[in-house]
DNA sequence: CTTAATTATATTGTCGACAATAATCTTTAT
DNA sequence: ATAAAGATTATTGTCGACAATATAATTAAG
């Protein structure tokens, strides 16, 4: 289990229950990517009227996980190489922009909550080393509590609301459970300090460079994909 | 009028059409902001069944016109300065990178053609100088195309297709029709210039300067405004 | 046999009605 | 008179059916 998206609140509704559903089967690769979705079939399958059925589907279509046509109909995203990047390079963007705005706007009770869940973050890495899903979710949690410290709902909305969602589903069908633990814990630890300093450039700076890195690293991993992939065939 | 958005398909269903008009109407502040949505009201109003009114309001959600609340109801947004320096924050990583990714990926034949468009701009300055209008539909014109240049699928959507609603709405709503049309003029030229040179780190930043320019004047606005109406009380 | 047109089928878009939840008003008790 | 509880009204969420559009299968022509 992934821990929950913060921006995400309870689902009261049956459509947000659904919604959610379809969500973790995508993300997940149970609906598969690039499959086109029958409304009639899905609806049958969850046991509600097809009206909810396509409130659920604006929602995922809200976070980017489907695409509509109009009298055509809805098709899952397909995770091409090119959308990753693309991705990589809006996070960039975004939460470089949210890490400078977080070290102007963090208050100091935030800044050594998150020193202490780094703190926390590195013990557990001594024990499970190797293992990456705990440090998925660590990156995941530092990730998102950079963002939430921007205190720009602008920038909390688009990030973990719409693509975040679109990231745990590259690293799910893509197989990439964060590698590079120990990097990304030092790169953690000195974005952190930058943000303590309310040094909004050089938070900035560090974390545009820690997305770039880990998405440098990811293209590796997939020319060597690519490339043991040709050596079996 | 203003000129439409690059990502927006023409509309083929009735939802599209009420959407376009509501758009419209939220925009240009005929639906007020933060004024509650009455769903059985605007059925009756566009002549049209609750379902598919639904439909539109799902697509007003997604570009951040309108806010929905399970069992409770939409609400328009309400523009306020926060929200307005949130925009234009975001704005300035989003474009800057878009920007800086045009630089890299933009065809030749594009920037020969933003070069001849700015030219026309410039021209069309000189004649009607003083009127915000055709400068306002110039400013747009021109950030469209350098988003368009990233090539960027994600920066495109995520800008054109959602931010640029709202930039619309506060610009008509607080009745800011760019008012430093021959500075910005300079600086599309400069910004273009970094683009012809492939020098995407130059073209990011002086894009967010753009940005960041145009939102200090937008705060001194707002500060003259507030102070004139201090001492019209 | 291939291609174009036409029919048939299935899927999406739209509609009106009912159920569930929230907001309002009325009544009652302190 | 005020506050709390209950009843009433209105609004949102959900449902199944019909209309419009797109996909497929079939037939006809070259």
């Amino acid at each position: 289990m992934y821990l929950a998206n913060p921006t995400q609140q309870t689902a009261v509704t049956t459509a947000d229950k659904v919604f959610e559903q379809m969500q973790h089967a995508i993300v997940e690769g149970d609906i598969r990517s690039g499959s086109k979705i029958s409304e009639p079939e899905l609806a049958k399958r969850y046991q509600i009227s097809r009206s909810t059925l396509r409130e659920a589907l604006n929602r995922l279509e809200k976070c980017h996980l489907i695409e509509r046509k109009a009298n055509v109909g809805s098709r899952v995203v397909d995770c091409t190489i090119e959308g990753l990047l693309e991705l990589y390079v809006t996070r960039e963007a975004l939460e470089g922009m949210a890490c400078r705005q977080a070290a102007l706007n963090m208050s100091d009770e935030e800044i050594s909550h998150m020193q202490a869940m780094l703190k926390t973050h590195g013990q557990t890495q001594d024990l499970k080393d190797g293992i990456g899903y705990y440090q998925e979710e660590g990156d995941l949690d530092f990730h998102y509590k950079v963002i939430l410290g921007s205190h720009n709902k602008q920038l909390i909305d688009l990030i973990c609301g719409q693509l975040y969602h679109l990231v745990r589903m590259y690293r799910c069908q893509f197989g990439m459970n964060s590698p590079r633990a120990s990097r990304a814990f030092n790169e953690h630890s000195q974005i952190i300090q930058a943000i303590a300093d309310r040094d909004g450039e050089l938070a900035e700076m560090l974390m545009r460079r820690h997305i770039a890195a880990s998405r440098k690293n990811i293209e590796n991993k997939i020319a060597q994909q690519i490339l043991s992939e040709q050596t079996l065939s």
